[in-house]
DNA sequence: GGTTCCTGCAAATTATTTTCTTGATACGTT
DNA sequence: AACGTATCAAGAAAATAATTTGCAGGAACC
């Protein structure tokens, strides 16, 4: 997949100086890239050859492959390596930011469950009503973008981030609605125990949260969302942003499942939206 | 700054066989990443000298190094420049969706204005009140994350999303105040409104949205996000993510400038926070 | 007509890979 | 336990391939 992660599985299986090199690469990933082989070689107390076959034992062609493979991956993923060094002067945190944003997006990536996404997308899809619940700033967000996203699809959905309401919500809910949940931390107990309403009622169950965590447990089929937060307290937004990812892929997969019906809605809603507008044909749905 | 808006800015002075190169880079750039310098001499039908001239026109150091700034910028800001093949499979969805989220990162960095965040910043962080309007699902979850960051950090904040209420806050507004609003089509007539009135009543205001569009005129600062939104209807999202990073990168600015007040009514909200759940201190705020 | 700049050729340099060999370790056999 | 064999790591040197430099011809533009 990338090398950083196949550096890492594979580390088990290399040699003492094979070791070394992926130490050196891992650790000074800006000298790696533009390291000739003897260079690399040199500081790594190792000879060409064995670079040469340490980049063929990564699934590499040749050492410039495995380069040019380390700049492709790095670019997004080789801050996660370093703790944050940086400034705090604005061009500093906004680029810290948003690499921390990209960041996120690749590591979601990478422990998508993809199987679980697209069971999910077919529960929603076939639902008579959603449920959107999640409290607490982040996942209320998540919620409503959830309902943003899905009433446009003509389906029918509400968002709540009350914790009663949603007792009362997934009290009432049938086997033929979706109940979906979202908690950041996973410790949202009052979520929980909305889950835990909904089961015993046969109501299909979606959570989107740490995998491990109570809330997944609790529902029937769990979107992992594994991050490290960062431990800067003021910044939880990377992984926010890694939700509204998810979010999107789900309401995606939903889109194309139920295409032709949507694309009759959506039109309706861009008409009036449009027209209230000033009438030009190319704008977005909603601001 | 990155090789391809290099390629892009210099190609006016570039030589007939050097634009020959450059298309063949942007075209098929993943045969130029992989390719020798004779291979791609050859497919651009010049000397391999001339390539290397090529590379340091652009300020590489050699044609591996180039090969190496290109890989780099690539993984992220290739996609931008082919449509979208790619099938409906989830995992193909799934891969779409976090490149182009993460192409817009890209892109909002490139064109980010640091002295116009850091102004508003200033601005925000000195503020008696703040009001953050916008409106249609994408801008009122800005206005509302507004709200959710700024008041975290102790400041007085209200978002709105409803266009009588958003007239009535900006007449009442005061000069000491700050009014912030969002639009990503840059024509919300009501916002453009608000906007005037507030300026007439020397209101400071901030506009996120489209530079050279209307509310981004009606604005005293403009924090513009120009970015090509994707054709296909069914995603919106990738513009919202990036219009989300500026709100985190404006929230962190004004997080360091009020850090000591900032600190204390972080832990005030985070222990409520934590009490109220289970004890368990490594919580993120807000779920 | 001169200057400048582009360009390719060939040579020189440099980098990379292959081949060959040595040394070390592990395993099985007596 | 001692020996032999197989296997693998790793470096040296050679071969190969890639890249760069120097130079000179030629085109375009004063």
């Amino acid at each position: 997949m990338d090398i950083f992660t196949t550096m890492q599985d594979e580390r088990g299986r290399l040699s003492q100086s094979e070791i070394r090199i992926a130490d050196i690469v891992l650790n000074d990933f800006e000298f790696a890239v533009n390291a000739s082989i003897i260079e690399l070689a040199g500081k790594a107390d190792v000879s060409p050859p064995t670079v040469t076959r340490f980049c063929r034992r990564l699934g590499c062609e040749s050492f410039s492959d495995f380069k040019v493979q380390l700049a492709r991956t790095a670019y997004v993923g080789m801050r996660y390596l370093k703790p944050e060094p940086k400034s705090i002067a604005p061009a500093d945190v906004a680029q810290d930011i948003i690499t921390k944003a990209q960041n996120a997006l690749f590591l979601l990536h990478r422990g998508l469950d993809v199987d679980a996404i697209e069971r999910a997308a077919n529960r929603l899809a076939g639902a008579e009503m959603i449920y959107a619940f999640g409290s607490g700033g982040n996942s209320s967000m998540i919620a409503n973008e959830l309902q943003n996203r899905l009433f446009r699809l003509g389906l029918r959905i509400t968002a709540s981030s009350d914790h009663s309401m949603q007792l009362m919500m997934a009290a009432a809910a049938k086997p033929t609605d979706v109940l979906i949940g979202s908690s950041f931390s996973g410790r949202n107990a009052e979520l929980v125990r909305a889950f835990m309403l909904a089961r015993e009622a046969k109501v299909p169950t979606i959570a989107l949260t740490q995998s491990g965590s109570p809330v997944a447990n609790a529902a029937e089929i769990t979107l992992p969302v594994d991050l490290p937060e960062g431990d800067n307290i003021y910044r939880p937004t990377s992984t926010r942003i890694a939700y509204l990812a998810v979010v999107d892929i789900l309401a995606s997969l939903i889109a194309y499942r139920i295409q032709p019906q949507a694309t009759v809605t959506l039109r309706r809603i861009k008409q009036q939206l449009v027209t209230h507008r000033d009438g030009d044909d190319r704008q977005l749905l909603g601001d």
